[in-house]
DNA sequence: GTCTATAGGCTGATAGAC
DNA sequence: GTCTATCAGCCTATAGAC
């Protein structure tokens, strides 16, 4: 699953075959379909496993005290470590699977869900007492969601540019840009300090 | 062309058969390796032709008389514009490129170079005088691109939720999400009036 | 459980008629 | 320029030995 999760991330499901799968995993290809039933089947259990992790720690979040500032510097931190140690696949994968055309697998649209609907309880509740300006829920997620997942899931390409000359400047580290981003998104959503309960 | 732009963004190049290009566009398969010289090379020519247009019209926006604010919130509008009526499957193409794992075309590369330094001039410019925070060019640059090209590329998911009953909600607008965008990360980048040339 | 060998389908590309 | 027919390669999946 490990190098399924890695290869699926990088090349997307149709541009990896199984053997590659296999062979980064040091057993042969028929040992993919005996234990998971097949290609397709392997992709749904990363995915389902994957996002049911994430699903349940952003909605842990969510939960935790604290207002909506601090949850939402906890849920940017969270994701930024995620995509840099525990998860680095997860990115790209989270970014391929709601790209797609078609609509994916019923059980990870769930699990996503879980993960959009928790960070929007977030602002919802910040919304209501006045921590926050009244923005729209979902759309807050997504200026959260959207440049930690994306800039994670391009660290590759900043690399190879860089290593090929064609980046004018070094790779940025993810951990100034989720400073910045909170920085910034902060003060665009957080009502001045006193306005509270407005 | 259009055939090969709306079904490589919807499906990925390892995902679109050449003959599903051919049946969409009317002709027959064997016309796509005539006139472009193979699948690899249409996708080439897409990518190409649409990031060099876009290309030169960020530039074009990074030129124009103005503040940096006035320049981002066209920015904005250009891509919410691009997004949903001229070139709708641009976000995905884009989003596409960046997270593939290994380099992309050189020549797209160096058409996608023009967006991402164009803004990054603009917040540059926008620092210098003081409009803007001191933020990181590469960083605001994300900020801006990340959330709007998303937002438009993860529609067609939206919609396929709702329709399914899987949304709770109805898919936001993406006109309502670019004005909470340029309001929120305008509060964010923005220095104070009166702060200008600090 | 793990492997080799192979079947069977799909796909990209081309040859050749018109 | 456009089509039909076809080839060759790749890829998923399975059968069957061990």
């Amino acid at each position: 699953m490990q190098a399924g999760t890695e290869l699926f991330a990088a090349q997307g499901f149709d541009g990896v075959p199984v053997e590659a799968i296999a062979e980064r995993a040091g057993v042969n290809k028929a040992m993919i379909n005996y234990h998971f039933g097949g290609k397709r089947a392997l992709y749904q259990a990363i995915l389902r496993e994957t996002f049911e992790e994430i699903g349940a720690e952003v909605k842990a979040i969510s939960e935790r005290v604290g207002d909506a500032r601090a949850q939402i510097e906890e849920f940017i931190d969270f994701v930024l470590e995620l995509g840099t140690t525990r998860r680095v696949a997860f990115p790209a994968l989270f970014l391929r699977e709601v790209i797609a055309g078609q609509g994916p697998d019923l059980e990870v649209f769930k699990r996503l869900g879980m993960v959009v609907s928790s960070v929007m309880e977030i602002v919802r509740r910040g919304v209501q007492d006045g921590t926050l300006k009244p923005v729209d829920p979902f759309n807050a997620y997504f200026m959260l969601m959207a440049p930690m997942s994306l800039f994670l899931a391009t660290q590759p390409v900043r690399r190879w540019g860089f290593e090929k000359g064609l980046l004018p400047f070094a790779p940025p580290p993810p951990d100034q840009f989720a400073r910045e981003l909170k920085e910034a998104m902060l003060r665009g959503l957080l009502n001045p300090e006193g306005k509270e309960k407005s």
